[in-house]
DNA sequence: TTGACGATAGTCT
DNA sequence: GACTATCGTCAAC
């Protein structure tokens, strides 16, 4: 079942952020199949985060998209060299959203391969937000693309993720967010060898 | 297993 | 002109 509008446009983004877990990122580009599980995100929470593109409801070309209500993607270039992967949650004008950090590659692992330019499965496939783009063929001319497909869908094949399983932690990669660096926005599936370790 | 570091280009001040 | 929601490699432990 593919996730509807409504999904995405809940209110509470932290929910979201823990709700992706075990759901299914797909992508179909040029009739190439791929897709994975979602086991590490983190949240964004717009205007009161000063992590977020979107701290102080700062609206620039770049993060347009964040504003938009929510079930699309929002992509951008990250140090020059790695496309990162967001959901926009919540209605329009409230930007908030959901960066996907990892993901273990489920669907079309050949090609995932070949995009990450190795010989055979391992756990740094899809570990870490530049890679994960890289193995689904993400890229900044996916921005704004809506997640009802055909190119990018998010899918909930019944994987069950009891709140157990679930581990929050400082986000990554932000420290001039200042204390709100501190924040326990990042949610893995404990114990999966595809999120990031520890 | 952990830690340092260079690569690289778009975006904002 | 500075900064960046990172990755892969290499060296030391």
């Amino acid at each position: 079942m593919i996730l509807p509008p409504s999904y995405y446009q809940n209110p509470d983004v932290l929910w979201v952020s823990q709700d992706l877990l075990g759901k299914f990122l797909m992508t179909k580009f040029n009739g190439i199949l791929t897709g994975g599980m979602i086991v590490e995100t983190e949240a964004y929470k717009g205007p009161e985060d000063r992590a977020s593109h979107a701290y102080n409801m700062r609206r620039t070309k770049r993060n347009e998209v964040m504003y938009w209500r929510g079930g699309y993607s929002y992509v951008y270039l990250c140090y020059g060299i790695h496309y990162i992967f967001n959901v926009i949650t919540n209605i329009e004008d409230i930007p908030h959203g959901v960066m996907l950090r990892s993901i273990e590659p489920v669907v079309g692992i050949d090609h995932i391969l070949k995009r990450r330019n190795k010989q055979k499965l391992d756990h740094s496939v899809g570990r870490g937000p530049g890679s994960s783009t890289q193995a689904l063929g993400i890229t900044t001319a996916h921005n704004g693309e809506s997640l009802q497909g055909p190119l990018i869908w998010i899918e909930d094949r019944n994987m069950p993720v009891s709140k157990e399983q679930i581990v929050a932690l400082p986000r990554i990669g932000i420290d001039y967010a200042k204390e709100d660096a501190l924040l326990p926005w990042r949610y893995k599936i404990a114990g999966n060898p595809y999120a990031s370790p520890r």
